[in-house]
RNA sequence: CGGGGCAUGGCGCAGUCUGGUAGCGCAUCUGCUUUGGGAGCAGAGGGUCGGCGGUUCGAAUCCGUCUGCCCCGACCA
């Protein structure tokens, strides 16, 4: 492709609607541009990139033995209506109707078309397993659509389901899309890890995510390296502590804290350390009970855990001040377990400390010295709290570590849940019909192409990771118009380049070598070779490396060759 | 949906408080010079100042209202 025929837009500043690193740098390199809320236009270069991406997760799920299919974007109600979802579904679902006043949605996903599908096409056990995926645009219309295409309002997914006569069926095609996805996720040349995660509303046994490791990542990853354990913060379990609580030491002493609320105040007013503070959260249980839900100061609740319990409301709610006050008698900031008049639970670490600072249930005070067993009964204790850097993994292989990472694939186990509602069933060995057990496998292809961004940038642009990259070469033609042999010597390399199978781009356009150079940085084209009249003297060019920024000169003739030794 | 902010040529912004004939940088076009890391000079084009209403002799500026967008919280590929 020639830079001189393509108009390509490049931004020297930062827009203004772009908050992080991808988003600006897909808008200032010109790949993608906004057209409203969470909608954007994948410009070509842009385009060239999701199509890479599109092309391996394809070559992928076909090698597990996929089918590829593509479902209508535009669903009819009836199917949403039939799974129960058209009223569940809420706000998230763009609907619409057609001339007749017949309602339809725009597809977030297709759980009910496929299995509309499969109940239409799937009779005998004979034909199970099968999975179909497409690649996709889906639509759902996001309260707060941003960071450009990581969360757009339409974006581009391959979803893939598979049908199974029983479970035993449906681990075998788990496993092999997780086998799949980290295939998937290695060729693209990306950083990943697989965690074991929440299944949220679309319910089921086990489910997977696979994120893409990102400073900037919105999700937290708990991880050890010695035994092999990853699971999403959510979900990852907080050992108890093994030691056993120590002795209680100091006396309990009520001290003034006035105007003293938060964990950060109190520890800052009384001079200890958060973790020497017990936090006390009341959240609503079941039959508009109190609850009060005991953490040690420097950990955070978990809302999925504290969900887990029978005697919480879900979902998880805060209790108002007002609330607080009618039960107990004092304000959030003052709540202590000692004497309190509601129900408390209590997170393992906050159980196994001794001598702690707690709110006194009466305002502006607090204790010091607070101990279990002593100044308060033996209280009930769970996992409460998520995992922080340095807590034991729990398959016991040493401290985990934690990792910010971006979503971009989840496997699910569903079960029957759609086969159910859809009635999907199949005749079984002994012609008795049961409903098919199923899976399901998301991929968000246009938010690879984000998160790969997000994982390989630095201040000049891009740098794309060589198989997703736009094009694999840039041939940078300084000054063209001005010498006959630079522009004979581009045009050559430009043909023999393309012709060992390199994707190539010349910058043959009239614009001052500067602007070049900083363009095919932002670009992030993995290699570049510089033709200017200085080398061709000696039949000399540049060749410079965009990831490691390294240059070597290489004789005019060699650079084919250079390329194709490199491609192995 | 709750909280906060913004809306002025394609992009980034000033001007708004204190009403008085819309400006800067980048980009675009022309010419000359320049040409190995976002050039210089000279000139040019391009804006109903988000929409609607109001106040005023006069509104980008004050008031009301609507819309769009961005950021922070609960959901998700």
């Amino acid at each position: 492709m020639r830079l001189s025929r393509l108009p390509l837009n490049t931004f020297k500043e930062i827009p203004a609607e772009a908050e992080v690193v991808s988003h600006q740098l897909m808008l200032r390199a010109g790949l993608l541009r906004r057209l409203a809320s969470g909608l954007f236009t994948w410009m070509p270069l842009g385009l060239r990139v999701l199509r890479k991406v599109e092309q391996v997760v394809r070559e992928e799920m076909d090698r597990a033995g996929a089918f590829e299919l593509l479902m209508p974007a535009v669903q009819p109600a009836e199917l949403w209506q039939e799974s129960g979802r058209w009223e569940i579904y809420g706000d998230l679902l763009l609907r619409m109707q057609d001339r007749h006043q017949r309602d339809f949605c725009f597809g977030p996903t297709h759980e009910e078309v496929i299995t509309d599908i499969a109940r239409r096409e799937l009779k005998s056990y004979k034909q199970l397993p099968v999975n179909y995926y497409q690649i996709q645009t889906k639509f759902r219309d996001e309260i707060r659509p941003r960071f450009g295409v990581m969360r757009a309002r339409e974006f581009v997914m391959k979803d893939a389901y598979s049908f199974h006569l029983d479970q035993a069926s449906l681990e075998d095609t788990y496993a092999a899309m997780a086998d799949a996805y980290a295939r998937i996720f290695t060729r693209l040349g990306l950083r990943f890890r697989a965690v074991d995660a929440d299944s949220g509303e679309i319910g089921g046994a086990r489910s997977q995510e696979f994120h893409v490791l990102a400073e900037s990542g919105e999700d937290a990853i708990a991880y050890c390296d010695a035994d092999h354990f990853a699971a999403n913060v959510e979900l990852a379990p907080a050992m108890p502590p093994t030691e056993p609580r120590p002795d209680a030491s100091a006396p309990l002493k009520a001290v003034d804290t006035p105007g003293v609320h938060s964990i950060e105040d109190v520890a800052r007013f009384l001079k200890v350390k958060a973790q020497q503070c017990l936090k006390t959260l009341v959240v609503l249980g079941r039959d508009d009970q109190l609850l009060a839900l005991v953490l040690r100061g420097d950990h955070e609740l978990n809302t999925l855990k504290a969900e887990q319990l029978p005697e919480v409301q879900k979902p998880l709610t805060l209790a108002s001040p007002e609330q607080v006050m009618a039960a107990v008698g004092c304000a959030p900031g003052s709540i202590g377990p000692k004497d309190l008049a509601i129900a408390v639970i209590v997170d393992h670490s906050a159980a196994a400390a001794a001598d702690m600072v707690c709110g006194a249930n009466t305002a502006d005070q607090h204790f010091t010295g607070f101990n279990w067993g002593r100044d308060a009964a033996e209280p009930r204790v769970a996992d409460l709290r998520d995992i922080v850097a340095g807590d034991p993994s729990p398959a016991g292989g040493g401290p985990v570590n934690i990792a910010r990472g971006i979503e971009v694939g989840h496997i699910f186990q569903l079960g029957d849940k759609y086969s159910r509602s859809l009635q999907a069933a199949v005749l079984d060995q002994n012609g008795k019909e049961v409903a098919m057990t199923m899976g399901c496998y998301g991929i968000g292809v246009s938010r690879i192409v984000a998160a790969a961004i997000e994982q390989n940038n630095d201040d000049d642009g891009i740098i794309w990771p060589e198989p997703m990259c736009p094009f694999h070469v840039i041939i940078v033609s300084l000054n063209p118009k001005k010498s006959e042999s630079v522009t004979e010597a581009t045009d050559r390399l430009y043909e023999d380049l393309q012709a060992v199978g390199l994707e190539v781009l010349v910058d043959d356009r009239d614009a001052r070598p500067g602007v070049k150079f900083a363009d095919a940085d932002l670009l992030g084209i993995p290699h570049r070779v510089t033709i200017g009249e200085r080398g061709l003297k000696s039949d000399q060019v540049e060749y410079r490396e965009r990831r490691s920024g390294k240059e070597t000169t290489l004789a005019l003739d060699a650079v084919t060759a250079f390329f194709r030794d490199r491609q192995g």
